[in-house]
RNA sequence: GCCGGAGUGGCGGAAUUGGCAUACGCAGCAGACUUAAAAUCUGUACCCCGUAAGGGGUUAUGGGUUCGAGUCCCAUCUCCGGUACCA
């Protein structure tokens, strides 16, 4: 080795290609399942190049998959592409690129850079969803669905995105917006195809409580996202009418004090029942509400609104006669879309009753009230029913049970439980997604095409002037001709004419399954079994919690469809998930006309006070402050990223993943730090200079023996530091993968570690376990200077501590006065209880701090630590 | 509102799970090297009182359990995330 400088460049350059050459991440089928890892990070959408976001994400996930290896394990560690997707199209749009010249040659660029950071994957597993291969194996899959059962067209309100022109699923609604683009969601009637994923409602919460080794908080989001609710389904008579309201309530036994009912101003019955004198008042309600999205109907902020429709309704339980109204805060899609109203009982109803003068009846008595005292709210906990016939006096919780057997022996009510989870629309109206395959017919309706006829290729000859979904203008897709006339076209032999579906499936489809393909990438049908089940589950997911409900629930349940398809035995996708948190930075802004315009942090200057804190910000173009904002997530609107290619070329990759890893633990916000940054980059350059600048040291045999027999007490206590930093790393990585525990244990080795003063061979097992430690976070330069001190860098392994070896033998005992420490002493470590007790009292230090007085108790920890109560 | 999670130096964060709080890094300060600066190296460093020896205090706040609490229990406050007319 020569005495070079560090070049970070030149070192990870050097095993890179040497991985490569050696395939040294590749794996086989065949080794027994216990011995194999299969570790997995989601994979990212070609957008263009890495950000930030990807870097932490994969450096978590191969300096697991490196610590795995080097515990013995046979890991498999696949990448790829999630290459369907709107920004693609966006791209045809804007530069005149086609979206497929661009998504792959960003898949090129960003492979590159993936390389680069030195990522571990069995890159000869690699594939793009938008590859011709995988979109013709999904499409089998999802014939197999349509087989199954599971995927049925409807027309229906649906949520479109007028940021993006088309159609949302309900977990792509934030906030009633759009989760890409932030812009309004709206509500529009559109024909689509939809997946059953209700029919595995019931497992996927039931599952939920198996997924031990999954965060709390996504368990806790999809239970609520699944949101079942038990209650019941109560049939009312309208007054005057043939017709039947059916409400569902999780409140039966409140139903003696019902005294209105609220309709969703779309459900089917409000045309029918409502009186020619509340017909143009409900016609303008429903104008009204007309194009509001969710968020201005149901946001926190509007109104509780309702239009009497002129009918009434019978309450079954006492022939009460109550008014019938179209509210806005009734939704069409839960439920039955009808509630019945109990304004004592239920704070929105109680709201609505005030706003109408609508009677308020109290059939629940809340423990030590009034009966006969006025609410000045809903009371909606448990009491004691009254004014409740027969049911008098029981506990509302027990009435509820009761109540219920007496709707079903009445016929007028069930049981009834309700999801707050829908069927997944998976129709989008764009041209770059995987054609979902049908065709339309006159005759024969929509038909799937038939398995033999796959796959249906998109076309690359298409227009994208930037309105609506270019298939819909292609020759062999059109459905309409120049004149506006519905075009045929001859599709696969033995269809009649007929047009195809220009829709293509929502990318989440492709992202459902992708874990599983790894297992078989070269498979000629979709999946094969054997292999499938030999990989799954996926021993650790690591990836962002935003996708918490949206792709790790639809992959839940296309892994459970899978299973009752026969394509696999295993259920349940990922055993262990592994959230990470945001890269976030600080902010800069000033306010002007009222909007907040963000300043680079590189462009910003920061003034500390002598302590350290930020006193001041000043910009550095015109001298004159800012205001420091506060601490998020880097974007392009906060204009607080950082670019991971210039930190590459700056540092090198070993220093943007250790940095990556050692500034928070995994699961935390990570804030970015250029000196922290700095600070990483230099321990590894004082690494590697300590290791050039005693080469002679390096020549020695690593020590074996204990500490005990160690040269020199300094020596000694190097070995106990070292086995101390082992085990310190090996429980850090065990129990949650802080990599930044076991980084800093990596700077204490080092910081101890002294070649020259110490014995060689003490210095050498020091540094190789330091080495090893470092190796999975930054892998290069560990393997340089392994590979530099004459060992062999692809055989190491994680090391290993002895207990024993971790104890000098006098140790130090903190002397304390009922909790408070009074001094120090030392005494020979290996005592019992009893042993410790006799040397503790023979000890002059006690003798001084109990003044010689018998103290009432003394308490002994072996190992840890002396008490004394006066 | 409801459901989670979290509050530890100037900052990011440790703490062997009830046993020496502040490991490790950053920033700071002092010194060395340098004509000088940067870089680098060495040292210092929780806070308060004291010239010092020393003393007192400290893990958001208040209480409790315990010989002993950052850790367990109760209450309060703050922040972050999720979710919300879900009947």
């Amino acid at each position: 080795m020569s005495d070079n400088a560090y070049d970070a460049s030149a070192v990870e350059t050097k095993w890179q290609q040497h991985w490569e050459a050696e395939d040294a991440f590749e794996v086989r089928d065949d080794v027994p399942r216990e011995q194999c890892y299969y570790v997995l990070e989601m994979f990212p959408y070609p957008s263009g190049k890495l950000h930030m976001g990807h870097v932490r994400n994969y450096s978590i996930g191969d300096a697991i998959a490196r610590y795995k290896r080097m515990n013995g394990f046979h890991v498999l560690h696949p990448m790829g592409w999630d290459s369907f997707g709107l920004p693609a199209e966006q791209a045809a749009i804007d530069r005149d690129q086609h979206p497929k010249k661009w998504t792959y040659e960003n898949i090129d660029h960003m492979r590159g850079q993936l390389k680069r950071m030195g990522f571990s994957y069995a890159w000869s597993r690699e594939f793009a969803t938008s590859d011709p291969d995988y979109a013709h194996r999904e499409q089998q899959l999802f014939l197999d669905l349509v087989e199954k059962g599971l995927v049925y067209r409807k027309s229906s309100m649906v949520n479109w995105s007028t940021g993006l022109n088309t159609v949302l699923a309900n977990e792509q609604v934030v906030d009633g917006k759009c989760w890409r683009t932030d812009t309004p969601v709206i509500q529009k009637e559109l024909p689509q195809w939809f997946i059953r994923t209700t029919a595995y409602s019931e497992e996927l919460l039931n599952e939920i409580d198996n997924l031990n080794d999954w965060p709390d908080a996504v368990r806790i989001m999809q239970r609520n996202w699944l949101g079942r609710s038990v209650g019941a389904e109560i049939d009312f008579k309208i007054d005057a009418h043939d017709d039947t309201i059916t409400v569902f309530t999780t409140r039966p036994d409140t139903i003696f004090g019902v005294t209105f009912m609220s309709l969703a101003p779309e459900h089917a019955l409000v045309d029918k029942i409502v009186s020619d004198e509340q017909r143009a008042a409900i016609e303008a309600f429903r104008e009204e509400l007309q194009g509001q999205s969710e968020e201005d109907r149901t946001g926190e902020k509007s109104e509780k609104k309702g239009v009497f429709t002129g009918a009434y309704a019978i309450n079954p339980v006492n022939g009460d006669k109550v008014p019938i109204f179209a509210a806005n805060f009734v939704l069409a899609d839960y439920g039955t879309g009808a509630v019945m109203a109990v304004p004592g009982h239920d704070t929105r109803d109680f709201a609505f009753a005030k706003t109408y003068d609508l009677p308020i009846k109290k059939v629940i008595l809340e423990d030590g009230t009034d009966a006969d005292a006025e609410l000045s709210d809903a009371f909606t906990e448990v009491g004691s029913l009254i004014n409740s016939s027969q049911f008098d006096g029981q506990r509302s919780d027990v009435a509820k049970v009761n109540i219920i057997k007496w709707f079903e022996e009445g016929g007028f009510g069930r049981e009834q439980v309700t999801w707050r989870y829908r069927d997944w629309g998976i129709s989008r109206q764009r041209y770059w997604g995987n054609p979902l395959p049908f065709v339309f017919g006159e005759e024969m309706g929509a038909v799937p095409i038939r398995k033999q006829d796959l796959p249906v290729c998109l076309p690359d000859d298409v227009v994208f002037d930037g309105i609506g979904n270019p298939l819909e203008k292609h020759p062999t897709w059109a459905t309409t001709a120049n004149d506006g006339s519905e075009l045929k076209v001859q599709t696969q032999s033995g269809y009649e004419p007929a047009r195809r579906e220009t829709d293509t499936a929502d990318t989440f489809l492709e992202s459902s399954w992708y874990f599983a393909r790894y297992t078989c990438p070269d498979e000629e049908g979709p999946l094969d079994k054997t292999r499938v089940d030999h990989w799954l589950p996926v021993d650790l997911y690591v990836g962002g919690i935003e996708h918490a409900c949206m792709h790790l629930l639809y992959a839940r349940f296309f892994q459970k469809a899978l299973a009752d398809m026969g394509y696999s035995d295993v259920r349940e996708p990922f055993k262990r998930l592994l959230c990470q948190g945001m890269v976030v930075k600080e902010t800069y802004f000033r306010e002007e006309n009222g909007a907040k315009v963000y300043f680079s942090p590189n462009d910003v200057t920061v003034e500390k006070d002598e302590k350290g804190k930020v006193v001041k910000a000043t910009l550095n173009d015109d001298g004159q402050p800012v205001t420091v904002g506060r601490i998020e997530k880097m974007s392009k609107s906060k204009n607080n990223g950082v670019d991971p290619q210039e930190l590459i070329d700056q540092y090198g990759a070993d220093t943007a993943r250790l940095f990556s890893l050692f500034a928070a633990p995994p699961e935390k916000d990570l804030e970015w730090n250029e000196a922290g940054v700095a600070g990483c980059s230099r321990f590894l350059r004082r690494l590697w200079d300590l290791v050039q600048k005693h080469s002679d040291v390096w020549q020695a045999d690593a020590y074996t023996g204990t500490a005990k027999d160690a040269p020199s007490k300094a020596d000694a206590a190097i070995i106990r530091t070292m086995h101390n930093s082992i085990k310190r790393a090996t429980q850090a990585m065990e129990k949650d993968f802080s990599f930044n525990v076991a980084i800093a244990e990596c700077m204490t080795l080092f910081n101890e570690l002294k070649p020259g003063e110490l014995d060689d061979g003490v210095c050498k097992a020091a540094l190789n376990a330091l080495l090893c430690i470092l190796k999975p976070m930054a892998p290069h330069i560990a393997s340089e200077l392994l590979t530099g001190i004459g060992l062999d860098a692809g055989a190491a392994t994680w090391p290993s501590f002895d207990e024993s070896e971790l104890v000098a033998d006098e140790i130090e005992y903190p002397l304390q006065v009922k909790g408070k420490i009074k001094a120090k002493i030392m005494l020979p470590s290996g005592l019992d209880k009893n042993a410790l007790e006799e040397a503790v009292k023979a000890h002059p230090e006690y003798q001084a701090v109990t003044g010689g007085a018998e103290p009432r108790k003394l308490i002994v920890v072996p190992g840890k630590i002396v008490n004394i109560v006066p």
